[in-house]
DNA sequence: CAAATAGTGTCTTTTAGACATTATTAA
DNA sequence: TTAATAATGTCTAAAAGACACTATTTG
């Protein structure tokens, strides 16, 4: 049986009350993407309670829009705050949110707390999915006031997951590499000052494909998003790369008004 | 007092009633774009008893998912089957659904019937945005099973409009002219047969600007989702234009890979 | 000097953009 | 023949794409 000073005990009994503060049938889930040593991976959450993995979630209160409650269970699971937050779609599916890992039963004899078997938890719930970016390293996944385990994964190897979760991250991955090629990318992704190589690669990671290095730079410098420093970065055995960073003035008129990038 | 032979009556009665059926705190809202006479409208419903003018939306059912609930009540509302339809955003603002026009008092008032303060109905909703383009002539604006006012109205001068509608157009609108630049358009807004300046110039209404013929048409064809068709269109008193038709598969490859339109 | 990786330039092809004259029909 | 509008081709500029050699550092 569940340990009652474990925070999903509180959550449980705060949320199998009769509370009216939250929107029945309407979730949000994010897609934290981090990008670290060449892979894309996926922020994901356990918790001790419930067997399969699952995106960092949850529910909507009435008196906040689906932006700030995307904000809030980021913020509340991992730590991060500030995330810039992408809506992509909503699931929707009837039945997309049957898991015999939630039911009144099964949380009932974890928590010893009864439950109607009718409680608006395990109704029908579309949720909105939002994709985020963010430095891997930004993120400290031991500060998350769920108890809960965290852990990054890579998008070509996930375990199994709660729900219709695999589906989401399937269309984020989706609709990040649509979005790679119409708006700039990286300033989440990157430390503040970068090389040539690091950002070529974090888009051939993206993309799932080689980019020709002259190309690259010459397209990111003509469009003026980066901006070269006068320094280079001290490594082992070869010549030293400069370093470079974003201009944030062309980065955010590239981020509204949009550009072509092949 | 409203006649309770109206459909609204019935509705109320419907909905007013402990229905379990509708998810609650979401609805749908369609923004039906319709091309016609080198102007773009908008489709807009105003029930007899509600005075603004309003979005064609409703409630989802739990058996069924976001995409068919606005596809039952397009058809519904409109009478028009098979529509493409586009999700383009949620919109959540907490109080987004507050209106004077729209209470348990006002409606109990028109309708006789006593509707709980706390219901449902009158509680905070989201609404999942959706857009859908449509060839003018095909709506039948007297097809409508709720005896509703129904009316094209340009996008430059829309009525007053309940609750946040006229920001949903708003949106709806600039998703539109992204898309455009991304994808193929004209299928639905088009007829069979077309001709060249017939398709520059809906180009040209839904961007708002001029387009050169010469560039426009050979863009279009070198990407193979045009094609000539041996016949002209008979016009009066001036050189009869050829008619051209989409070239199915050109034209779902580019909506499926996107496109990049100047 | 060998190994490792970064930096950079040029040519070709494709696409975009600007621009004006001729063609066809009906009245 | 005039009025109305459609059709069409060419030149130039910009961008994309392909491609290979030189530079710098450490061990």
């Amino acid at each position: 049986m569940i340990d009652k000073t474990h925070k999903l005990f509180e959550q449980l009994e705060f949320h199998t009350q009769e509370n009216n503060d939250f929107l029945k049938n309407l979730t949000i889930d994010n897609v934290i993407f981090g990008y670290h040593n060449k892979e894309l991976k996926v922020l994901l959450v356990k918790n001790p309670y419930i067997t399969p993995w699952m995106l960092p979630g949850g529910y909507i209160k009435k008196t906040e829009d689906v932006e700030t409650a995307a904000d809030r269970v980021a913020i509340q699971r991992t730590g991060i705050s500030n995330l810039y937050l992408k809506q992509f779609k909503i699931f929707s599916k009837p039945g997309r949110n049957k898991s015999v890992f939630f039911t009144p039963e099964s949380l009932a004899k974890l928590s010893g707390v009864t439950i109607k078997k009718n409680h608006w938890l395990f109704d029908q719930f579309a949720t909105v999915g939002f994709y985020t970016l963010t430095e891997f390293s930004k993120v400290d996944i031991n500060k998350n006031d769920l108890e809960e385990e965290v852990k990054w994964y890579d998008i070509n190897d996930l375990p199994t997951l709660l729900y219709d979760h695999d589906q989401i991250i399937y269309e984020a991955v989706k609709a990040l590499r649509h979005n790679i090629y119409h708006f700039p990318i990286g300033y989440e992704l990157l430390p503040e000052k970068f090389t040539l190589p690091e950002i070529r690669i974090l888009y051939q990671t993206i993309l799932g494909r080689e980019m020709d290095d002259r190309n690259f730079s010459r397209k990111l410098l003509s469009l003026g998003i980066i901006e070269k420093l006068g320094e280079t970065k001290s490594t082992q055995g070869h010549r030293p790369p400069y370093l470079y960073s974003f201009n944030k003035i062309a980065y955010q008129k590239a981020l509204d008004q949009g550009i072509f990038f092949s």
